[in-house]
DNA sequence: CCTTGAGTTGAACCTCGCTTCAACTTGCAG
DNA sequence: CTGCAAGTTGAAGCGAGGTTCAACTCAAGG
């Protein structure tokens, strides 16, 4: 098993395109040592650095904050199971807070269905705390989060 | 109650800038009366649709795919509870994936961090098929959806 | 050698979801 | 009627997250 992998492995292997790979490096996403040829070639572990990247951004998370998070891996030495359980322990509450999001808002959507509020009077999803009349009659659109 | 709105109003009640609703309009996700000057006057109606837009953003929807799903409402009267009951069906199962894929998400995630196999080998997180080995050793990232 | 495919760069371009701006016009209160 | 806030337009700009391109170099096989 070679040590390195070159950015058509890497690209083939994360299924991410090239020119994504070498944007994330751009942002400092990823890292990449050259040969005497100025290609780059990649350590394995940079394989779990894409994937995470590309977890994060499935639930919606920039990349500037994913590069906040991957800094937080020691870069000297490959991270460890527990550098990576350490990181993945914030990830999780994020995880959790958006899955809360995601309930709230559907079966807010269904209650308000249900009551035939839409109207946007007398609604929680719209005016969760019904404290708004200050400017007027009417509710005002409140968004969670 | 005045009948219409002005922009300013439904800005002001939905919370969305009025540049904003403005580039709704010319997407076809809402549209307006004019006055003889040519001011815009909204129905009531669209607080409901502006509403449900920033609802639907929320959960990441593409404001394309928002004025596909609102052009199945009638354009000529005023939605009714049930056309906005037979939408809202057709939404709660797209939050009941994202749902679905936050939690799988999570879980694998968690389970991956345990194992110890962020390696990308033997991970049902990154291989779930198990499936791949065509090209060469080694797994290839699959993303869920 | 020569060829061919894979890799390199910076710059330009793209879509999405808006915001900002300039240069006006309308609506309404006093 | 004046004055001013609120509205109008099209065009330009922005930030994120990339892709595409031209012009080149590198690596490996014949």
């Amino acid at each position: 098993m070679q040590e390195a992998l070159t950015i058509g492995q890497l690209s083939a292997r994360s299924g991410v395109a090239q020119s994504a790979l070498r944007y994330y490096e751009r942002l400092g996403l990823i890292r990449a040592e050259r040969t005497s040829g100025n290609q780059r070639r990649y350590h394995r572990g940079e394989l779990r650095r894409v994937a995470f990247i590309r977890i994060a951004q499935q639930v919606g998370i920039s990349l500037e904050e994913i590069r906040a998070a991957l800094d937080s891996l020691p870069a000297a030495r490959t991270p460890t199971a527990e550098d990576w359980a350490r990181l993945s322990t914030t990830w999780r509450a994020r995880l959790d807070e958006r899955i809360r999001l995601l309930n709230r808002l559907r079966d807010d959507l269904d209650a308000c269905i249900g009551c035939g509020c839409l109207s946007l009077r007398r609604c929680t999803l719209y005016n969760p705390e019904d404290n708004l009349a200050g400017e007027g009659p009417g509710a005002r659109l409140v968004l969670p989060g």
